[in-house]
DNA sequence: GGACGTATTTGGATCGATCCAAAACGCTCA
DNA sequence: TGAGCGTTTTGGATCGATCCAAATACGTCC
């Protein structure tokens, strides 16, 4: 036994059962290839001396770490909670571990944060890339030979390699066309400023709904956050406007439930007056008065489905690049589901 | 220049740059011992080759990883969002790094992700226990000789080791206080089933706040998340009872914004008919609808106190555990600001 | 030029785990 | 009992970085 604050080794767990470290070794990776006997000896030794394996050193011989990194650019996003339930629920299925790493929407801190994930040998990483993400963020993962699955952001103007998306194109026709349905024909889409491929998509979803729809589409992209507090904010601004829209098709959640606020401070009947979707369809939207409507676009499994596909990517190197865009939903409730009053309409 | 696919080592540096291992080593940890024209010509290798260093062999060496394990348990808490940004700001300019890991209030899940932070040698971890999580985990770390700082949470009675946390019984009282001081006499606290520290330390401030005012506290312990909707259907719940609190304090500022919603259903005037005050003022309190009145806890200052702390034993093994138990202050918004109406009151 | 002190660089050992070919062991059959 | 075969265990080399005492280099002074 070492004394007190020098780590339990292979050895001291070899000495302790009487076996080899070799055969510790293949303990410890719960090798097929070790009796029983042994193998109950090793693993008493190892409660008994309290081992901590050390990954550092394992790095230097075997492939892998079994830690998948997962870099995201907003925690305080509820999209992100649900979605990180989704890894971790299928990484622990297969003995992995995720280490969750924040950007705040930065580059410089992405790759900073990157540099640190690979330092400790991630096996692979899920990245939901920073807005203004370099494609030369790319090259060095290939470089490095880390798989890399993008999820919900992808870096430049279609994914590259592995990604694993929501169909925001088809959420965006299903949401215009129900609210052209209701009568209205001046819809807003509020956004960022275009450069993450998110905006970039929910821009291209709603042309593309509008101008089948027969209508002129209406883009509001903005500068900063994509915050409940944003969309608060710009909705104010818009609806000071002589000709205000009749519906509003928000970022995310938060800037639809922000919209919402401020409908209701300008005295105006939020989901009446004017109609807000927005899109994650987080538990909020249902709780929200009026009940958000939303394009749902079930993180919880986005994120099973990239963590499947990094640990497909580890089982199987060198296979196609692979693009899953799972499906969307529009979940309808108050705050669209109202005919339009014609009066408020435009000529 | 090794084949692609082998990862550039100590070695190709050197012989890249003309010098030792031994010297790439020194350049690599800043010593000032190199001279800095050979610096430079081992820092032009590392670009050339595209190195990255390997943290995995630097642990069998060298003392520290520069890695923070940071385990919360519950991410879709917008006060994690923000104390994790209050941590990484200040580890940043440590030149550390802070690896996330989500609980979701699960002591297994907690002791697993845990173990597996220490593999990888991280060097310290700051923790926001998980509910019922045992006092043995302590032991554990102790054993390891891990650094570990308790936010928020702590385990037992009383945090035993390194603790920041907010003073909750202050913000009780302050909340209180006002609330008696606009007439209330009913009021009521909307926690969780006392499993967490969390739980009874909010307990144990409204008890003594309310014996303070010669009021007779009604505490709502209750099973499950604490959650929105928690705060909603619980409120709904309390608000069908005969004879209704006429305030509520509520856990944090989520359950709080449940409980709004829930008034707005039943017809009442959330901040008139009834009074309510979350706990941690986060953004959104001051966007809802009324705006939420909360004991600010100040998450980003409790991250940056909790990566300080946890720096300083870094630098000074062995220290006296440190208590610090930061200001709260009470954010008096619509929700409770209003006198309260004598015809609601109980004789 | 040699001695001395300081600055800079070096090289072999070490760290803890894995790898893999070889050794050891146990069982069965002639 | 010995040979053959399958199962199990072993031990030395290796991995990439750090450590630290020793070696080397450099500048200054006499």
């Amino acid at each position: 036994m070492p004394p007190s604050g020098k780590p339990v080794t292979l050895k001291d767990l070899a000495a302790h059962a009487g076996v080899s470290r070799s055969t510790v070794s293949l303990v410890l990776q719960e090798s097929p290839l070790v009796a029983k006997s042994t193998r109950e000896r090793v693993m008493a030794a190892v409660r008994t001396l309290g081992y901590v394996y050390n990954r550092g050193a394992a790095t230097l011989r075997s492939a892998r770490t079994h830690t998948i990194g997962v870099v995201v650019h907003d925690i305080a996003n509820p999209f992100f909670g649900a979605m990180v339930a989704g890894i971790d629920e299928t990484l622990q299925n297969a003995d992995y571990v995720s280490f969750l790493a924040s950007t705040g929407d930065s580059p410089e801190r992405q790759q900073r944060l990157i540099n640190r994930l690979r330092e400790q040998r991630i096996d692979a990483l899920l990245l939901c890339p920073a807005e203004n993400t370099p494609e030369t963020l790319l090259d060095t993962l290939e470089r490095w030979g880390l798989p890399c699955i993008e999820v919900m952001r992808h870096v430049g103007a279609s994914p590259r390699g592995h990604y694993v998306g929501a169909d925001i194109r088809a959420g965006m026709i299903r949401a215009v066309t129900h609210l052209a349905g209701q009568g209205h024909r001046h819809i807003a889409l509020l956004t960022g400023p275009g450069h993450s491929s998110a905006d970039r998509d929910r821009m291209a979803g709603f042309q593309a709904a509008m101008e089948d729809a027969g209508l002129v589409p209406d883009i509001r992209t903005g500068r900063g956050e994509l915050t409940r507090r944003a969309g608060l904010e710009r909705t104010l601004e818009i609806m000071s406007e002589a000709t205000p829209p009749t519906a509003l098709i928000c970022h995310n959640d938060l800037m639809a439930l922000g919209a919402l606020l401020a409908l209701a401070r300008l005295g105006l009947t939020p989901g009446v007056d004017c109609a807000v979707i927005g899109i994650d369809d987080s538990d909020e939207a249902a709780l929200s008065e009026p009940a958000l409507s939303s394009i749902a676009t079930h993180p919880h499994a986005i994120g099973s489905a990239a963590a499947e596909l990094a640990l497909a990517c580890l089982d199987h190197p060198g296979g196609e690049p692979q693009r899953l865009v799972l499906d969307t939903s529009l979940h309808l409730r108050a705050s669209a589901d109202h005919c339009l009053h014609r009066s408020r309409e435009p000529s």
